[in-house]
RNA sequence: GGGUGCUUAGCUCAGCUGGUAGAGCGUCGCCCUUACAAGGCGAAUGUCGCAAGUUCGAUCCUUGCAGCACCCA
């Protein structure tokens, strides 16, 4: 082996070798697999055309690690993987593209254009599952993989589509889907309707208006509130509230509407705020969410005054026809003013509905849509309706514990969003995506199918013969993604693999999906095949940067975990963190972060390093602060574990390690503490606390096992005192715990472990071609063993002892020094006895007496480590008998403090009588053992003062 | 306005059913001891956000307050 970790020489091989020898597919678990549980997770299909991101890596870490240690337990397991067309996204790129070669989508047409973007797929569409390679995912690649690609399923692909229009179709046959015309989200630049979902309301500075409605019968006017004056062309009245006193005499009565020839109503709606800027609000039913209810309860129209761009249409006046809504906006401020009827401008905060992709405001448009039914009981001919169908299901799955939550609470937020659901919008006005099977006659009918044909069939029912269109409009990608725990499976065909791998097992995911996803999937996997999706629900913490701050490119605090996984300069990171920043600013400040926090550019980690990581800090809150420091630290881990595997094999290659009998109180301790640290990282696993595991398991390899399981092989290996059977007792130990550890730690770190496990692996008589598939560790293996681990303790607190006394009088470690040992417990005398080599030769220990608290002995140095004592003659050490006073005056002070903590509590009547039994002992016991500890400080004490 | 989460060492975070406050990183000493300087050994550091309550006993339970973050309207 190589002197120091090089994770990158072993790494990409390592995993060609595993893909290559199908390890990652279901059979490879073992001969019974089929027969064995089933295991299994479905990705959240990445964006085909996207590029890994730390949240990706995290999730996939996660997922990834419980892959393998269910792979391991010898399940069945199967990590259905895919990736997503994300219709909105990719043609967005597309069109972008496009526009720097000067063309629009229109110049090419739908046909033309749609290829295009497959073209683009195909090109980038292996850079995410390259990526998700390179993290050491042991997804199974080749499964529903239609393409041929070794990725997984595509959300577009032919087999996916066919899912994608047979649940459109059943939908629309059960009436759970209907086409109307609504107001919708319109992001005008897109040109599309997006979901509500899609939509970021922030605050922003805007304006107050107040404006003037005269009364039609020129009896005065009222004054109206907006922050959107340029709606009121569209305006259908003027509502105040119908207690409001100041108004009451104008209701009924009609308003000249400003910059128009229309007069409009004044209506009483309790939905009007008294304390709102004047009490009077306008109402425009095509260009306002509230309003459209408002409208309804009134039977008032809605005069749609802009066009999909955000224009203002014909159906307005003609001075402002043509003009963008921001521009109509300051004409119409100024025509305002010019006739007196502005009354006001007042600053006012207000929320700006912003669209997710494009940042564009947007707008509430009628237009005609395609909606999901999730909100009606009961339908027209007596079926159910989409609540009862879909929404209450869901509902029920969580409450009924079918579907659980880690951590739980998120149930509650799932609840809440369920319980005020709305319809879903489903059709987006975009070229790239599932294009609705719906088609319509000249006379407009709809004949929803899944063909053409089917529909030509349908129309031909009805006695049409004409030719029929398509509808234009594609499917929100949800839509198709929500099908995917099933669709992914094979259905509709009713396949083995649905009945074997539905439900999975656990969903790894952000909070940030559950609404567009999660309950999604819940609702439609239920509706088409009576199951819940998966069991769990793990909704992981989003990652930020070390400050807490959100990555984003703009601030230059995104990190690309390959840079972690490989290394980057400082020069590189900044010229690729910078690309495409076309602003001035952004860019000065994105190349300031980086260079002032990796001034050095970033070190390459290796993906174990950064899995450990992961794990290590996954907390059950909503935020992970990636911290680089704790990547440092975890791939030092990975160096301290190498390096132990080297003095493991220099101790042990070509020698007789097998199995002995005479186990030493030191190798029957590390087993045993290998035994609790394998059911304590089961557990950990079980129940998702990743971060437990990992330190389980840093602390039993770095603490247990290095720093005191190896230094206490040494004196054993080297010594000629110990017997051939001793040393191969230890020998045996050294192979075999550092075999089973490597297997309880391959589902975080699969490359280095797999790695030293195929050197360490024969000595410990492990067979197999690779870790992957070993058995996990089971506490059985090794025996916990009680009494070792007491028989242990007497020998390190002689060590530490000495260690404490040499550094605290700044004594070298290197000078051997005479210990005299006082034990607290009955059995430290006979197992420090016992392993009296041992203690000389770890603790650099010249003579080791084992004494009396009140032996008499020369004037020493004291240590106190676990209620056991540590003395070492001064004369061994120094002659500056005032350090040694002062060590001895701070260790009485806290000893003092101790026992007037515990003189306190036993003193309190209420805390003898009340708490329990074993409370109040154990109060006891630490009394009598604190004030021994005093006694024989006080004794050190004189004696030194004898000696001044 | 409603909801959820968070507040513990300089930093990032653990802390199980209330019973002696922990880790990693950083800091400060001393060591290149033949697995590892990406290391070893040792040390220092906390009114557990604030206030009240329950309790013999509160970092942990309850209530209120403050601050931060996120979600929904």
């Amino acid at each position: 082996m190589e002197k120091a970790y090089a994770p990158h020489d072993i790494e990409r091989w390592l995993y060609e070798r595993w893909e290559a020898a199908g390890y990652f597919s279901p059979a490879a678990t073992d001969g019974k697999s089929m027969d064995a549980r089933p295991y299994s997770i479905q990705l959240p299909p990445p964006n085909v055309t996207g590029t890994l991101h730390m949240g990706h890596a995290f999730q996939q870490t996660l997922m990834d690690t419980l892959v393998r240690y269910h792979r391991m337990l010898g399940h069945n397991t199967n990590w259905v993987v895919g990736t997503d067309h994300a219709g909105i996204a990719t043609q967005i790129v597309v069109e972008r593209q496009l526009k720097a070669e000067g063309k629009t989508r229109h110049d090419l047409g739908r046909e033309k254009f749609v290829e295009r973007v497959w073209d683009w797929k195909q090109q980038s569409g292996a850079t995410i599952t390259r990526q998700m390679r390179r993290l050491g995912d042991s997804a199974n690649w080749t499964y529903a993989d239609t393409e041929g690609q070794r990725s997984g399923y595509f959300t577009m692909d032919a087999k996916m589509s066919l899912a994608v229009a047979e649940v459109f179709v059943r939908l629309y046959e059960d009436g759970l889907i209907y086409r109307g015309k609504r107001l919708v989200n319109w992001d005008p630049v897109l040109g599309t309707a997006v979901s509500d979902l899609e939509v970021e309301s922030e605050e922003e500075n805007g304006h107050l208006w107040e404006i003037r409605y005269l009364l039609a019968d020129g009896g005065g006017s009222l004054t109206v509130a907006t922050t959107r004056p340029e709606t009121l062309l569209g305006d259908a009245a003027v509502a105040v509230h119908p207690q409001d006193e100041r108004y009451n005499a104008l209701i009924g009565k009609q308003v000249q509407l400003p910059l128009t020839d229309r007069t409009i109503p004044v209506i009483a709606d309790e939905y009007v705020d008294r304390e709102f800027g004047t009490g009077c609000v306008k109402i425009t039913p095509a260009h306002d969410f509230n309003d459209w209810q408002v409208g309804q309860r009134h039977g008032l129209p809605a005069i749609a005054i802009l066009t999909l761009e955000a224009k203002i249409a014909d159906t307005a006046p003609a001075a402002y026809r043509g003009m963008d809504r921001f521009e109509a906006r300051k004409r119409m401020i100024a025509d305002l003013d010019a006739q007196g009827l502005l009354a006001a401008t007042k600053p006012y905060r207000l929320r700006v509905p912003r669209s997710g992709r494009t940042n564009a405001i947007v707008e509430p448009m009628l237009t005609d849509q395609w909606f999901v039914d999730l909100t009606r009981k009961q339908q027209d001919d007596g079926r159910a309706g989409g609540w009862s169908a879909l929404t209450q299901p869901a509902l029920q799955a969580v409450a009924n514990g079918a579907v659980r939550f880690f951590p739980d609470h998120w149930g509650a937020t799932y609840n809440h969003w369920l319980e005020n659901i709305q319809d879903w919008c489903i059709s987006r006005q975009l070229w790239w995506g599932h294009q609705i099977p719906a088609w319509y006659d000249e006379a407009g009918n709809i004949f929803v199918a899944r063909t053409q044909a089917e529909a030509e069939k349908q129309a031909a029912e009805k006695g049409y013969t004409g030719t029929l269109r398509r509808d234009e409009d594609v499917l929100d990608t949800w839509f198709s993604s929500g099908l995917v725990p099933f669709s992914s499976l094979g259905w509709p065909q009713e396949t083995p693999d649905l009945k074997t791998w539905l439900p999975s097992d656990v969903l790894i995911t952000g909070n940030d999906i559950i609404f567009f996803w999660v309950a999604r999937m819940i609702m439609l996997t239920h509706h088409f095949t009576g199951q819940v999706p998966f069991r769990h629900v793990y909704i992981n913490a989003m990652v930020r940067d070390a400050e807490g701050q959100k990555m984003s490119k703009s601030k230059g605090n995104t990190l690309d975990p390959l840079d972690l996984i490989d290394g980057i300069d400082v020069e590189s990171l900044v010229t690729k963190s910078t690309a495409g920043m076309m602003l001035e600013g952004q860019r000065e400040k994105a190349e300031t972060y980086i260079r002032g926090h990796y001034p050095q550019g970033i070190p390459a980690f290796g993906t174990d390093a950064l899995r450990f990581t992961f794990a290590a800090l996954a907390p059950l809150s909503l935020t992970l602060n990636f911290d680089l420091s704790r990547c440092t630290g975890y791939r030092n881990f990975c160096n301290k574990l190498w390096n132990a595997a080297r003095y493991v094999l220099m101790n042990t290659e070509e020698q007789d390690c097998t199995a002995s009998s005479e186990l030493s109180v030191p190798d029957r301790w590390i087993r045993s503490r290998l035994a609790a640290t394998i059911t304590e990282v089961r557990n950990r696993f079980d129940e998702y606390r990743f971060d437990q595991a990992a330190q389980a398991l840093y602390e039993f390899a770095w603490h247990d096992y290095c720093d005191w399981y190896l230094e206490l092989s040494k004196p054993v290996l080297t010594a000629d005192t110990a017997t051939a059977e001793q040393k191969r007792a230890t020998r045996h130990t050294l192979v075999a715990v550092m075999e089973a550890y490597l297997r309880l730690l391959h589902p975080l770190t699969p490359f280095i472990t797999e790695e030293i496990w195929s050197a360490v692996a024969p000595l410990a008589s492990a067979t197999g071609d690779t870790i992957m598939l070993q058995p996990y560790p089971q506490s059985g293996e090794f025996a916990r063993d009680l009494a070792a681990e007491q028989a242990i303790a007497p020998i390190k607190a002689a060590v530490e002892g000495a260690r404490q006394i040499r550094s605290q009088l700044n004594v070298p470690q290197s000078r051997a020094v005479t210990v005299y040992f006082t034990g607290s417990e009955p059995d430290d005398a006979t197992a420090l006895q016992a392993s009296q080599s041992l203690v000389t030769g770890v603790g650099n220990i010249s003579e080791l007496h084992i004494v009396n608290a009140d032996a008499a002995l020369p004037p020493a140095a004291t240590a106190i480590v676990n209620g056991r004592t540590v003395r070492s003659p001064l004369a061994d050490l120094i002659d500056d008998v005032g350090e040694e006073m002062i060590r001895l005056d701070k260790r009485k002070a806290k000893t003092a403090q101790e026992i007037r903590k515990c003189e306190g509590k036993l003193a309190n009547e209420k805390f003898v009588r009340n708490a329990p039994a074993e409370v109040v002992e154990q109060e006891r016991r630490r009394i009598a053992e604190f004030n021994r500890e005093l006694a024989q400080l006080e004794a050190q004490r004189r004696q030194l003062e004898s000696l001044q």
